[in-house]
DNA sequence: CGTTGATCCTGGGCGC
DNA sequence: TGCGCCCAGGATCAAC
């Protein structure tokens, strides 16, 4: 689902065809999604609005703009996609065969999924679309976006500078969580999903429901180089996955033939050969290899 | 404070 | 062919 590695595939999409951009007008004709104003408020505080960057904060995409920032957050399903005028629509949805989503081999028309338009003024509009509508559009005053609660609850950046041994090493000795769980939660790391936890932990030889402050050193900082090592390798592969939607006649991402957990149920286990195991681990499902990742003592 | 469970939602896949 | 059912899951919130 949309993790780190796709909404930063995402924004390296986007931030050519947004940056120095004013949006001239924003529709949203779902107007729940837009989860902390009105819908309306929301589209007239953003018309007129030059874009200054286009960032990314964790699973959050940080639109920032000259007197505020557009926040998305794709949930399950989100997407967002660049509509030029001057080039034609897709005819129709693909499915990713990895994530189950419909995505478009390129730009498209407002279809029922469509929640929002974003309308440029000089040429083209962002879209959002969301099929299980559980992302959300946010609008914050300049400085706001700091203090909400769904960003002061966001833990380290795995791919910045402040991801160090010593800063996640004692993290995680606090927690006496199930290290899935803590993953997931988005703290003390934050953009880590269902995908890239089991990947990690699975390179790092870590069952998945280890008490976090139990690990054994080694296989912490296994996990530690591990965590940034699937995020780059998938932001890697996205990149390939979008390319090849382009001219897409049903050929496969590269993503998918990398991933050594997810999705791997009943497979042999790619390091050891064992059969990989699904169960339900903090309500997600989870896979991992019995054999190579060895249960903790207790429990 | 920790942890679990319900909630939001649609489309795909399955059994019949 | 089509219906009903179940499942997938990110984040939040209520309840123990």
């Amino acid at each position: 689902m949309p993790e780190l590695p796709e909404v930063e595939s995402l924004r390296r999409g986007l931030e050519p065809h947004l940056l120095g951009q004013v949006i001239a007008r924003a529709r949203v004709t779902l107007d729940k999604q837009v989860k902390n104003m009105p819908a309306r408020k929301f589209e007239a505080a953003l018309s007129g609005q030059k874009i200054i960057r286009v960032g990314r904060r964790a699973k959050f995409l940080v639109i920032q703009l000259e007197r505020g920032d557009l926040v998305i957050h794709l949930g399950m399903s989100g997407q967002v996609t660049f509509r030029d005028p001057g080039k034609p629509d897709a005819k129709q949805f693909l499915r990713d065969p990895y994530t189950g989503l419909q995505r478009s081999p390129g730009q498209h028309r407002p279809d029922k999924h469509t929640h929002a338009v974003f309308q440029l003024k000089g040429q083209g509009a962002f879209q959002y679309r969301d099929p299980r509508q559980f992302g959300r559009l946010l609008y914050f005053e300049k400085g706001q976006l700091e203090k909400h609660a769904s960003f002061t609850k966001l833990g380290m950046e795995p791919l910045e500078p402040g991801f160090t041994w010593p800063a996640f090493s004692q993290a995680m000795a606090k927690k006496a969580t199930k290290i899935k769980a803590l993953l997931l939660s988005q703290h003390p790391v934050a953009g880590l999903g269902n995908i890239y936890v089991d990947e990690a932990l699975w390179r790092a030889e870590i069952h998945p429901l280890s008490s976090a402050c139990r690990i054994p050193e080694p296989k912490l900082k296994a996990l530690f180089k591990a965590i940034p090592r699937v995020l780059q390798q998938g932001i890697k592969n996205r990149g390939t996955t979008l390319m090849d939607y382009r001219n897409s006649d049903g050929s496969k991402g590269s993503n998918q033939e990398k991933l050594m957990a997810y999705g791997q149920e009943g497979r042999p286990c790619k390091r050891c050969g064992a059969k990989m195991t699904k169960t339900l681990i903090a309500q997600r499902g989870t896979v991992y290899c019995p054999a190579c990742q060895r249960p903790p003592r207790k429990s």
